[in-house]
DNA sequence: GGTCGTAATGAAAGCGCTTACATTTGTCAA
DNA sequence: TTGACAAATGTAAGCGCTTTCATTACGACC
C-alpha cells in the first residue's frame, strides 16, 4: 500500500458499506458567535477521529432545517448533531428513524430524540434576572432580537424571576425579530428609554445586544452601574475588558461542541456502554461592574 | 418516481460519475468573523445551485490546509474555494493537478492557481495609515495579532506609508502571535503606552483590537481623537455604534463569498465562457470620529 | 414501400470498495 | 499421522448509480 501509494476512496466506501465517516452539523448560523464557538469544539474534538465534519446552515429557519435533515441522511452520516430542540414533527421523526446517533445540542428539554447536551435558557436567564434585583434593580428592561424558541425561554426566564419579585412591568419589554447587531442594541435601549426612562436596568437577550446598550449609555451619559443596571448573556470575552466590564451569563460554548462530538464518537465506537447521553453544562453568572450598584 | 418516493443517492452518483456536487471550503479558522461572514455569502450563493458546501478549518497551519486538500480531492469535489494566497509548494501543486476549478479567496495576487477574488491587504492597510497622516498623526503606533503572511503583509502597507511619510517608528510596533481578541488589544496598547507614552494614533490590525484599544483609552482617560487616533481594520458593523464611533477599513466579505461561490458555479456550467476568473474587490476607508482630528 | 438519419429506448459494464461465505493453511491433541 | 478446529486467505456478489454502446422506433423523403 505505501509502495504503490494507496488511498481508499472514501465514496466508494460509503456505497458499499452503506455509511460514512461523515457527522453532519447543523446550525442556525456560522455567522453567531455562539455557533461559531460550538464549532470550535466541534471541530476540535474530531481531530483526532477518523469523522469528518459536514456542516449544515439552517439559518433559523425549520424547513430548511428538515431539507438538510433529509439531505445529511441520504449520505447515511456516521451521526448527526443538531442545534436546539425545536424541531418540527415530521424532521423529529426522521431523526428518530435514521439509524445513526443524533446529539442535539445548545439546549435541555426532557425529550431528547437520542443524546443531548446544553443548559436551560429558561433557568440561565432567571438567574441573571434575579442577581439584578438582589443588586436593588426595580425598574427591570429586557432587550431581545431574533426572537426564536430559544430566546423567547430566555424571556420567560425573565418574566417569571421579574414577576416572582413583583417587579415585571410588560411595558419595558422591547423585542424583534431582525438579526441581534450591536447597532441594534443601542437602537432598542433608545427606544425603550423613549417610553419608559426610569428604567433603572436591563437584561439583554445577549452581548452585542448588551454592549450596544453600553454604547448609547455612554452617548447619554447615564452611569453604569449607578443609574443603570446592565446583564448581557453568553459571556464573550469582551464582556470583562469593557468599560466598565459588563455582567453576563457565562455559557460552555467550546465544551458544548466538543462533548456533543465526543458523546457521538463514543456510541459510535461502542453504542452498548455510553455513560452519558444527557448532560446540563449549566451557566454562570458572572458579576462584573455594570451591575454592582453598591 | 414521485409515487414511489424516489430520491437519487448521492454517494452512488459521486462513484459511477466519479465527481461529487460537493464544493469544499477551506478557511482558517471558524470563529474568526472575518471567515464567518465570507461563509455567509458562500452558503447564500450556494442556496440555489445543486451544490453542497462542506467546511474545512485549517486552523491556520499549512500542513492541516494540506492534509485537508487531500482529503477533499479523494471526494472529487465539484469546485473548491481556498482562503488565501499562501499555500505550501506542495499543496499548489496538488491544487494545480485537480481537475476542478479552485478559487482563491481573501487575497490579491499576480499568480493565482485558477481563479481569485478578494483584495490588497497591503493597499488597504496603506490607505488607512495614510488618512491617519493626513488627520495630522504623526506619531503612528502600529497593534498586531495572529501575525500570519496575511496580517504581515497590512504591516508592511503601514510601515511603507509611514516610512514614505518620514513618520515609520519600530518602537511603536506591537504584534504578538497570540490570536486576536479585545482583551489582547487593551493589552496591547497598554504595553505600547509603556514604552511609547507620545503615541498620537494607532492603526490595529482589525476591529476586535481597535475596540480594546479604545476601551483601554477610556480607562485612562484618553480622548479619542483629540489625544489620540484610532483605525481599525474590517469594519464590522460595531464600529459604527461605538462610542466614539472607530474609522476602519471596509472590506467586503460577504461579497466575496458569494461571488467566489459564483464564479465556482459559471466555470462549472460552462468552463469555455468564464467572464471573471480575477476580480480585486477593493476597500474603502471608512472615516469616523475616532480620527476625525480637527 | 424502401432507405436513410435521428431520436428514443434498452442492456451491460463498471466505479472501488465491503461483506458474507468458501477455501486453504496452521496448530494442537489424540 | 490424523482429525478437529481456529485462523488466515481468497472469491464473488453487490452497493446504486453513470456511461457507453447496441438496438429499436419513428419520421421524412424519394
Amino acid at each position: 500500500m505505501e509502495e504503490l501509494g494507496y488511498i481508499p476512496d472514501p465514496v466508494a466506501q460509503a456505497l458499499a458499506a452503506s455509511r460514512s465517516n461523515v457527522i453532519g452539523v447543523l446550525i442556525p448560523s456560522v455567522t453567531n458567535n455562539v455557533f461559531s464557538a460550538t464549532l470550535q469544539g466541534i471541530y476540535e474534538a474530531a481531530d483526532d477521529t477518523p469523522y469528518d465534519i459536514q456542516l449544515g446552515n439552517t439559518r433559523y429557519s425549520a424547513l430548511k432545517e428538515e431539507m438538510l435533515v433529509r439531505l445529511f441522511l441520504r449520505q447515511r452520516p456516521a451521526g448527526l448533531i443538531i442545534s436546539g430542540i425545536d424541531q418540527m414533527p415530521s424532521t423529529r421523526a426522521l431523526l428518530e428513524r435514521a439509524n445513526c446517533p443524533v446529539v442535539q445540542i445548545m439546549e435541555i428539554s426532557d425529550d431528547p430524540i437520542d443524546m443531548m447536551i446544553g443548559f436551560s435558557h429558561y433557568e440561565a436567564a432567571k438567574a441573571a434576572t434575579q442577581h439584578l434585583i438582589e443588586q436593588g434593580y426595580r425598574k427591570l428592561g429586557f432587550l431581545g432580537a431574533r426572537m426564536d424558541p430559544r430566546t423567547q425561554r430566555r424571556l420567560k426566564g425573565f418574566r417569571d424571576a421579574a414577576m416572582a419579585a413583583g417587579v415585571y412591568s410588560e411595558a419595558r419589554i422591547r423585542t424583534t425579530q431582525m438579526p441581534s447587531t450591536v447597532t441594534l442594541g443601542s437602537e432598542l435601549f433608545a427606544e425603550l428609554l423613549g417610553s419608559a426612562p426610569d428604567t433603572d436596568a436591563i437584561f439583554c437577550i445577549n452581548d452585542d445586544i448588551a454592549l450596544g446598550a453600553l454604547f448609547e449609555a455612554q452617548r447619554r451619559r447615564i452611569e453604569i452601574p449607578r443609574q443603570l443596571g446592565l446583564c448581557g448573556f453568553n459571556d464573550f470575552e469582551m464582556m470583562a475588558v469593557a468599560n466598565p466590564s459588563i455582567t453576563s451569563v457565562r455559557t460552555f460554548r467550546q465544551e458544548m461542541g466538543s462533548q456533543a462530538m465526543k458523546m457521538l464518537v463514543q456510541a459510535l465506537d461502542d453504542p452498548t456502554k455510553l455513560t452519558e447521553r444527557y448532560v446540563d453544562l449549566g451557566f454562570e453568572i458572572r458579576v462584573r461592574e455594570s451591575t454592582s450598584n453598591h
